[in-house]
DNA sequence: AACCAAGGTTACGTTAACGTCAACTAAATT
DNA sequence: AATTTAGTTGACGTTAACGTAACCTTGGTT
């Protein structure tokens, strides 16, 4: 048994309060995305992991913003809107430094933007069934 | 009154199969892109408008296709992923040049795509919702 | 005839979002 | 001690999706 392999054995039995920090690779296996990402996404302000010995140390708080940032993105926002978009997820907690009245229109914005999306994709998506219900009808005919 | 003011009073008491072309301005004014992009989209194969002395005619049809591209773009698809989604579009009439059972499959897969996407919206209008409410409670409470 | 507005075609520039080295460091393994 | 393994920082390359500038053409206007 290695070192490596011992200290998984232990760690699982360890202080439960450290237990959830991550490791660069460990994110980027989870989520699936490269080591050149997740820096990336630091450069640009959207993560803000500790260092410890200059070695990003993500928590679970940072996990769960990078789970933000990817799902935003998977719908088309950029970078830029979704920096603007985690300024607001943070600011409704104790630390809150932005104008409630400034998150409420910004929030309402950002609402009306996706639904317009949603709408849509529920346009296109009707069209693909339509698509594909037309195409099987025809398949059935042709036998 | 100049040839041309007189000349679009005489187009809209003229044939009306011939009446739906349009110019590139006309396209570009009316979804609000620039002319640049209606020939980028060309080049990519998007779009593909008859011309008559080089310029560019655009059918009803093409007005359409422009529409869906648009509408693609907006949810964030690339102008690749739109080309090939266009394909499948256009591939259910009579002038069916693809496999039934491609493009049954290939919807099939654009369609979960597209759920999923529409999943990943709505969560985060449930976030969005719930800072929303969240302020405005707060704000409530001040009073 | 001269001109201008609307269209066209290169062709190079730009921004976003990374990819891809190269060279270095710290910790762990042998 | 030497090496392997994760991680680090530049710095340059790349792709997508256009923007922009320069220069032509063509059909009405003056």
């Amino acid at each position: 048994m290695t070192v490596t392999e011992a200290q998984a054995n232990v760690d699982s039995h360890r202080d439960e309060g450290t237990a959830e920090l991550f490791g660069i690779a460990d994110l980027c296996k989870e989520f699936g995305v490269t080591l050149r990402a997740l820096r990336f996404y630091e450069d640009k302000g959207l993560l803000a992991p500790r260092r410890i010995n200059g070695a990003r140390i993500y928590t679970r708080r940072d996990r769960a913003r990078l789970a933000l940032i990817l799902r935003a993105k998977s719908i088309g926002s950029s970078l830029a809107d979704i920096k603007r978009y985690l300024d607001l997820y943070g600011s409704h907690g104790e630390g809150r430094a932005l104008q409630l009245h400034y998150v409420i229109e910004r929030t309402d914005k950002e609402i009306a933007d996706l639904e317009i999306k949603r709408t849509q994709i529920d346009e296109i998506l009707a069209e693909l069934r339509l698509i594909n219900a037309t195409c099987k009808k025809q398949i059935k005919k042709n036998n």
